[in-house]
DNA sequence: GTGAAAGCGCTAACAC
DNA sequence: GTGTTAGCGCTTTCAC
């Protein structure tokens, strides 16, 4: 729209000199502070004299020098979230829940009034990552290599991940509850009547470990095992695995698979086998819903704004111990 | 100058006072102007004397302060992306796709020496969106309103849709070649000698409006038409849309679904009316993976990246006419 | 209620 | 090669 202001009066410095603090106060004919005072609502302007200022600001174009604030403020109200999925892991790029994640810490992170910085692993950004105020680390929680090589900055740090549980004087972890997860497994399995369950999954990864712990514990209670079977996490991987256990194994009635996925293979195999197991999957994603799998829900968007909170408690000074996060189980036709 | 630390042997000045290039100017008894341009690896310092502030640097946990850095060099290199998804909308915020988008676009910019500040479009951090030097829109690409809204900032913008063809003079667009997926499809279903095709989709998308408009002119070249099928974009809304359709029209020996989603539903009402249905699904999401169906896939991250491009062509005065990103059909057992 | 001066930490421009 | 001076745009004293 009106993006050149046809100067009024007033030489036209530059190219494209932005507007500043100074420009608006030689318009309104008061000072800079006046006019800083005005425009972040201070009641020590008089109204009048701050409508009058606001509407000029609006009028030219006026916005704020972040820099130029933050400097004088020695403060930076930004937070790095470092991105550190790598292909072929656990989580694929392509999958869902990261987003809603980095959706729920952007969100939190923005009601408090910090900015979020995203960024892969890149090295090429280091400054704009060590320039903040704390750093979210999102991806397998415990790289440790990569926990390490940020947690040397020496800023406030909040990992994504599956806590270890020894309570040792790492990074902050904030996770979902992965045991409970597997244990509302078990329960729903163990209410089906099932007594011979698998797990499949990929046992080097801490969630996927934490999964299957949580589901062996709620099933030994009952006197129960929990057979694990190794497995690559995608359907086909899981199709093949189901489809030679269920053949030596005659009495497998029910499988818990640490991913929709695997879930989803696992239920072609059961089917093809013509046998009766039921099937508990993870995450509740679009696959569980299109496959009619129960699955396990977890809260990521609430994850996302509890990675927030916890950093920011952690940049107030204070020793945050972010509880996990429930998860909640869905019930489909498995 | 006012000189108050004078004790150098006191290594805590105040709380938390951040290390600055004075600093450690004091420590190698330079200026601080030759630490500066040392820490930016100029020639013009000597390597011996470059060596001992790196050093001195690193020891001091030395970090720039981009907020000064900014200022005196009067720009930001900084842009922001607004990801603007509603709910209940063609893209729900649990999509993977939106995730890898960013990924390519943050690398890119990345690359080029910007940072991406990451924000929702929640308005509370209305100043860290405009104090920056673009904007990248993500969200279902021509929704007017938004659009129109950011545009009033004046600043380079670039969304992340369907364009709308017109040539017209609104943002720049960046997208996918919808119009090209659709007439991949075809020549797939036209391959497999099918006669009979339906497009199931919610046409009030631009997006799913493209993908079937290349389908049906690519179909029209062949003589035959296409039957608009309109579908909710989840699994069971598809499934009983084409449970209907199938019951209704014996002939339809083909589907064309606007996501995978839709094909997945798609392909069970076929199996269940034990019709032969050539389908294609869009995206090549694990859903398609696993369901075995073939599908569209569209390059989320080279797009990302083209989005970046376009933004910092922008953004240096350019005035980039962005190609859209070409689509590519995985061939599976539908 | 308003203003004048000072300075946050950095780097471009010019000395030397 | 290295140092001195100045100033980016803002907000906090402290006057008035």
């Amino acid at each position: 729209m009106a993006e050149q202001t046809n100067d009024k009066s007033e030489p036209v410095a530059g190219p494209h000199r932005r507007v500043t603090l100074e420009d608006i106060a030689r318009i309104c004919e008061v000072s800079k502070i006046t006019v800083s005072r005005a425009l972040r609502k201070s009641p020590k302007v008089r109204p009048a004299v701050r409508e009058k200022i606001e509407a000029a600001a609006r009028e030219a174009g006026y916005r704020i020098n972040l820099a130029a604030r933050d400097l004088r403020l020695s403060h930076r109200r930004r937070v790095a979230i470092v991105m550190d999925w790598t292909p072929n892991d656990a989580r694929p790029m392509s999958d869902p829940y990261p987003l809603v994640l980095l959706g729920g810490a952007v969100e939190a992170l923005a009601t408090a009034g910090y900015a979020a910085v995203v960024t892969t692993s890149d090295p090429a950004l280091g400054a704009e990552v060590s320039d903040t105020s704390g750093l979210i680390l999102l991806g397998q929680g415990a790289d440790q290599h990569t926990v390490k090589e940020y947690s040397e900055l020496g800023l406030p740090l909040v990992v994504w991940g599956e806590a270890d549980g020894s309570g040792s004087p790492g990074p902050v972890v904030v996770g979902s509850d992965n045991r409970l997860g597997g244990a509302q497994a078990a329960t729903y399995l163990l209410s089906r009547g099932r007594d011979r369950c698998a797990f499949l999954g990929d046992l080097r990864h801490a969630e996927m470990r934490a999964r299957r712990d949580g589901c062996a514990a709620a099933l030994g209670e009952q006197g129960q095992g929990l057979i694990d079977v190794d497995s690559d996490l995608t359907a086909a991987a899981a199709e093949a695995e189901v489809e030679r256990l269920l053949a030596e194994d005659g009495g497998i009635d029910a499988i818990f698979a640490g991913s929709d996925l695997m879930a989803a293979g696992a239920k072609r195999a059961a089917a093809r086998a013509g046998r009766d197991v039921a099937i508990v999957g993870y995450d509740d994603s679009p696959t569980a819903v299109a496959f009619g799998i129960t699955s396990v829900s977890q809260d990521w968007f609430g994850g996302g704004r509890l990675l927030a909170q916890t950093l920011l408690e952690l940049i107030a000074g204070q020793s945050p111990h972010p509880p996990s996060l429930p998860t909640r189980l869905v019930t489909r036709d498995t």
